[in-house]
DNA sequence: CTTGACCCATGTGTAAGACCTAGGTTTTAC
DNA sequence: GTAAAACCTAGGTCTTACACATGGGTCAAG
């Protein structure tokens, strides 16, 4: 299969072969004509298995070491199981702090609905960020740092 | 003042003072003597006012398009509100997808205590992902992608 | 034989900084 | 007075996971 082909198969484009290619997470043949890149059914059945790792929330580099290790006869299960369960409390993290921010975002359209524009007079610059309460004055820990 | 001091007035670090400032968010003068960048109260205010705004959700870049509006005498705030608004339903959908990934990750840590663990074999890589019913499967939208 | 569809490698861009280099300056302490 | 500590500068690289552009080679159909 050349690049294209692959890609179809598995539902992504052309580029995120070649770019899982240059990350050695793919390992194709050359054709010797023409330089052609050409993939086999273990290279997509690696694609699958990229995408899997993907919707589990696996970072390339997390799955270029899982594959690695599965290239070398051992088994990448508990470094799956350890990845997993190291990330998903920084996940339920995240979506704490993104249902905060919803909500401040909610909170700050429901109170500007009553508020005037304003230009700006050299005090303040828009009034209706200024006047937003998001409990962020004066606290330290940032909360948007995370991702 | 300095970066440094501005940088401690507002709890963060001298280097986002100094991209910020390279972003063109802050316009300190130069002290002609040794080419120091210094800051005024309008500065602290105005970097106050990123804060806040970026516990908001918006970007250095929205962030910018407000204060150039702010600094040209016209009232950011509709600006403001149509960003705002235009982002939020975005936040929902990523809260939505985070929450997907999460339940994934957990049912999948829930499968697995059952497992063993296998070294590869050739056809399997890992059973741990492989096996994973996520839902993925032929499916097209990828849901990993949005951040 | 040309057109269009495909292929290649390389480089750039994205967001928001963190970190490093290499050097000049200011402040503090002795 | 001077040396070290702490600070400043510009510029560059690094991070994620690709997308896109450039410039050029390849291949099938008409």
């Amino acid at each position: 299969m050349k690049v294209t082909e692959l890609a179809r198969s598995a539902g992504v484009t052309a580029e995120t072969v070649r770019h899982y290619t240059r990350q050695g997470l793919l390992t194709p043949q050359r054709d010797p004509d023409n330089g052609y890149q050409l993939y086999d059914q273990r290279d997509l059945s690696r694609l699958h298995f990229i995408q899997r790792a993907r919707t589990l929330g696996f970072s390339l580099k997390e799955i270029a070491e899982i594959l690695d290790q599965a290239d070398q006869g051992d088994s990448p299960c508990p470094l799956v199981r350890d990845l997993l369960a190291a990330r998903l409390p920084r996940i339920h993290a995240q979506i704490r702090e993104l249902q905060a921010l919803a909500e401040r975002m909610e909170h700050a359209l429901e109170d500007w609905s009553q508020m005037p524009d304003g230009a700006p007079d050299g005090h303040s610059i828009c009034r209706l960020i200024e006047h937003t309460s998001d409990g962020a004055h004066g606290c330290h820990a940032a909360p948007g740092r995370s991702a």
